[in-house]
RNA sequence: GGGGGCGUGGUGUAGUGGUUGAACAUGCGGCCCUGUCAAGGCCGAGACCGCGGGUUCGAAUCCCGUCGCUCCCGCCA
């Protein structure tokens, strides 16, 4: 017999079907016994006379929660019975695998374990409604991001993750044996993207793992992630990057408010507001400038860029001001921008680059590449790197690349953002930090 | 790397110096209940209060150390 789904259980009434899946409640009474069996569609209730077979009744009796299930029986309309108006009574039923008593924790807990726990019992956590919802909800941010890139010309490239050498600083990088060398895990397919440009790819997206190995102990830090890049050529500035950004975002977002919006709405008590274009931009310097005039004390020493408060207090200002949940905080200067960040042509001091920064969360960085060879070479002498040690990169820029510039995103960063969940953990399948490699 | 907070039955919490009552919820086991549906009722098992040391007549409670978790800062996506 086919399996069917509980969500289809209201077009099955009268027939005897099969359904499969897990114990959600069993309530065991004196007569009859209410197994409420739930799939990834929802939940059923599947009925049990005892004295119609006391054997079946005793093991029954005997199942713990989640147990894994199949059951065969006829589905009966009932006005009385509060899931669907309908029940299974129950012929048939085999236990796939029987769940252990007790378990671990309630999933349907009001309270739940604090995060570490569940994430030793992540797949049990992941049985829960909210989880599943939060993975429904990535699957369609990646399948609107991919057409959205493909709409507009981008080819999908998959580059290394082990690489010969440092990129950029090289601080934050795992290092590996390598047969008898040393390797490094990569932390941005920063310089393999930017290769398609001078492929002549033209546009070029990457959805990836990255490794960072810092030693960061936050609600929205990991060691290992995937990240959401792509590079696009022949643009004038860092502002036909943002440009893309913005409607590539806003079709992220109207898909998932489509596909899911009611239940977001249902189960997490959060609406989901596309975006508006443009999203606001605003220069580094002068964001500087309005959060000290809002009464933001900057650590002292930040005189180029903001601290996570001072990234909070000016979300605030563009709330307020503008009614926009995101801004791109521009032109940063050079001190805090990496080596191939293009320099502004009337302001050296100056980079064309950005930040993105959603409800006070960063979640992206972003940049026209400097692509003129001796201009690069220049700015990578300038900070002191040696050009030599990364000549592969280097040799990009000799035999005609053009202007181009792109971006990277934090793939859990936006649902986090966008679900509105407090912990990046919650918004990735399984997480991985410094104290954290298991499961 | 720096700083703050927390660590009590399986899980989530209460208790913050005093007499063997470490409580509550949930889960687990048993019994009861004519179909339940956030089911309900009764009974029961389950924690030497993270670990080590100290202060005190007396420590879950105060101090020191240690480990673990968590959040913030730094760093970033």
């Amino acid at each position: 017999m086919e399996r069917t789904l509980i969500a289809e259980l209201g077009q099955k009434i009268d027939q005897t079907v099969k359904i499969s899946g897990w114990l959600h409640v069993l309530r065991d009474q004196k007569s009859m016994q209410f197994l409420i069996l739930r799939d990834r569609t929802g939940l059923a209730q599947v009925a049990h006379w005892k004295k119609g077979n006391p054997a079946l009744a005793e093991q029954i009796s005997t199942l713990g929660t989640e147990s894994a299930l199949t059951c065969i029986g006829k589905v009966v309309a009932n006005k009385s019975v509060k899931l669907g108006e309908l029940e299974i009574q129950l012929e048939q039923l085999v236990v796939e695998n029987a769940a252990e008593t007790p378990l671990p924790f309630e999933l349907q807990n009001e309270t739940l374990p604090n995060v570490d726990f569940r994430m030793d019992w992540r797949y049990l956590d992941l049985r829960r409604a909210e989880p599943q919802l939060i993975f429904d909800v990535q699957t369609t941010l990646e399948m609107a991001a991919r057409e959205y890139w493909l709409q507009h010309d981008f080819v999908e490239i998959h580059s290394p993750k082990i690489m010969g050498t440092p990129s950029e600083s090289g601080a934050e990088l795992f290092e590996m044996t390598y047969f008898e060398r040393k390797a490094y895990l990569a932390q941005s397919p920063q310089f393999y993207k930017q290769m398609g440009m001078a492929a002549g790819f033209e546009r070029v997206f990457e959805v990836g793992p990255v490794f960072r190995a810092d030693p960061s102990f936050t609600s929205r830090h990991m060691t290992e992630f995937t990240g959401l890049d792509f590079e696009m050529s022949w643009i004038e500035n860092h502002h036909d990057v943002m440009d893309f950004i913005e409607g590539w975002l806003q079709y992220i977002y109207q898909q998932v408010k489509v596909k899911h919006g009611d239940r977001i709405q249902e189960q997490l008590g959060l609406e989901i507001t596309v975006p508006t274009l443009p999203f606001p931009r605003i220069p580094m310097l002068e964001a500087i400038e309005i959060v000290r005039s809002m009464g933001y004390e900057l650590p002292v020493e930040k005189t180029k860029d903001l601290d996570p408060g001072g990234e909070r207090t000016i979300a605030q200002y563009v709330k307020e001001k503008f009614g926009h949940d995101f801004v791109f905080i521009t032109d940063w200067p050079i001190e805090a921008r990496p080596f191939y960040h293009m320099r502004m042509p009337d302001n050296p001091k100056l980079t064309r680059s950005f930040d993105l920064l959603a409800n006070g969360l960063e979640i992206c960085t972003g940049a026209q590449r400097e692509h003129r060879y001796e201009v690069l070479m220049a700015q990578a002498l300038s900070l002191g790197l040696d050009p030599a040690a990364m000549s592969f990169y280097m040799d990009f820029f000799r035999y005609g690349c053009p202007p181009h510039g792109g971006m990277g995103m934090g793939l859990s960063r936006l649902l986090m953002v966008l679900l509105g969940l407090p912990n990046i953990r919650e918004a990735v399948y399984l997480f991985r930090g410094p104290n954290r490699l298991h499961p």
